[in-house]
DNA sequence: GTCATCATGTAAGCCGTTACATGATTGC
DNA sequence: GCAATCATGTAACGGCTTACATGATGAC
């Protein structure tokens, strides 16, 4: 899903992407060619995402990416890609330019796909970075998805204080000074979720309700 | 670590293990059976946790009865005696046929890797909970330990914000509000646990004078 | 011409989950 | 006796990292 919404501002090849993925969010900081090459590939098989050839014309070299037998012949097409688009380029001291790398760009099932995963409503991971990596791209989503989005994340982060309170009165063995400290700064730590996506809340809301008004007064407008 | 942490406060089987790490820290709430059994036989088989045999009934019920029914307990307990002293000529050797519970205890070689993995100061796997569950065991560790632990999860935690401020700084395009509101909660995040760790220090600092005034006054006490 | 970096990939292995298989115990 | 829970294990699988293999490009 992260590959898709990197794609989707702009095609990028993997080398980049990791780049991005690693330094944009730190939530994939730790992403390795290992996970991310062979993601890339099944996103192609899946034909969520393709090679970008056609920078300016040159659309009869397409046919050879479907045949994806002579890797040799793909190899010289994408050096002379890539000799072409340095040419192209601004040739600074800095290399944008490019070498033999594979970029790619979104399909409109790619596309298609990135906005089911979204948007999808599924309990989705549970955990902090699945929303994390869904708010991120919320300026994708509607703003009625955004704040189902948001309220789904509360309801996470208050069912997960309220085991954790109800842990806490079951009884059981007295806890330490450092079990106690770590269990408070715990909850410590998620109510400052809870607050922050409360905000979120409330912004979003406004905002919805301003579009709202806009939108009124844009029609009022037009009826006189 | 865990496994070892528990067994060394009391014996216990596989099952109980698995709720008291779910229950008691929130860290390995989502810990399977399919990873503690073949942890367990691991730890067995390199001598760290052995079963425990002997047992008076009276005192077994102290020990394990804190779960479920008691006459369960019992119960079960005799019929894994039975099935030990019954098994003269076939079944002494493990196998797969009688299936009660195993109760695990902690040797000492046990022991020693325990003290080993919670003091190890190497980097130790760089991430929250690494540090959360050697501080629910922080009991076991003196007191220097103890402020040498929190200095190295605040360094961690400083490079963190650090990094993160760096990365904002360079330039990149410029993020929209959702990102934004990202990547200043994420930071709030880090410092609230930088906080709280500099609370712990405080703390962990004058306890650590208070006993060596105490040692001091005994000291003098004795000379005297 | 050679070294660092860019760039893409494959293979081995770790670690953990889910799903499955089995059996004992308890409550009704 | 029968379902639910307790209790232990195995097998399949997935995802990700590390390490390895390969090659192109640019700087000096």
């Amino acid at each position: 899903m992260a590959i898709l919404g990197l794609l989707k501002e702009q095609p990028m090849h993997g080398y980049d992407l990791r780049k991005r993925l690693r330094s944009d969010f730190g939530l994939l900081s730790s992403l390795s060619f290992g996970s991310l090459y062979p993601a890339l590939a099944r996103l192609e098989t899946e034909g969520a995402v393709r090679e970008l050839h056609s920078v300016d014309g040159a659309a009869s070299d397409d046919v050879i990416a479907f045949t994806g037998s002579l890797a040799g012949e793909r190899a010289a097409f994408r050096a002379r890609l890539a000799a072409r688009t340095t040419s192209g380029s601004t040739g600074g001291t800095r290399g944008t330019s490019s070498r033999t790398r594979k970029v790619y760009e979104l399909t409109p099932h790619g596309d298609e796909l990135f906005t089911r995963l979204l948007t999808d409503e599924q309990p989705h991971g549970k955990d902090a970075k699945a929303f994390a990596l869904r708010w991120a791209f919320a300026r994708h989503l509607t703003p009625e998805a955004r704040i189902r989005l948001l309220e789904r994340r509360r309801r996470q982060l208050e069912d997960r204080l309220a085991t954790a309170l109800r842990a806490a009165d079951a009884g059981r063995r007295p806890l330490d000074r450092f079990e106690r400290s770590l269990v408070e700064h715990s909850n410590a730590a998620i109510q400052l979720d809870v607050d922050w996506v409360d905000r979120l809340i409330t912004l979003e809301e406004s905002a919805r309700a301003a579009v709202a008004r806009d939108n009124q007064g844009r029609a009022e407008t037009e009826v006189s």
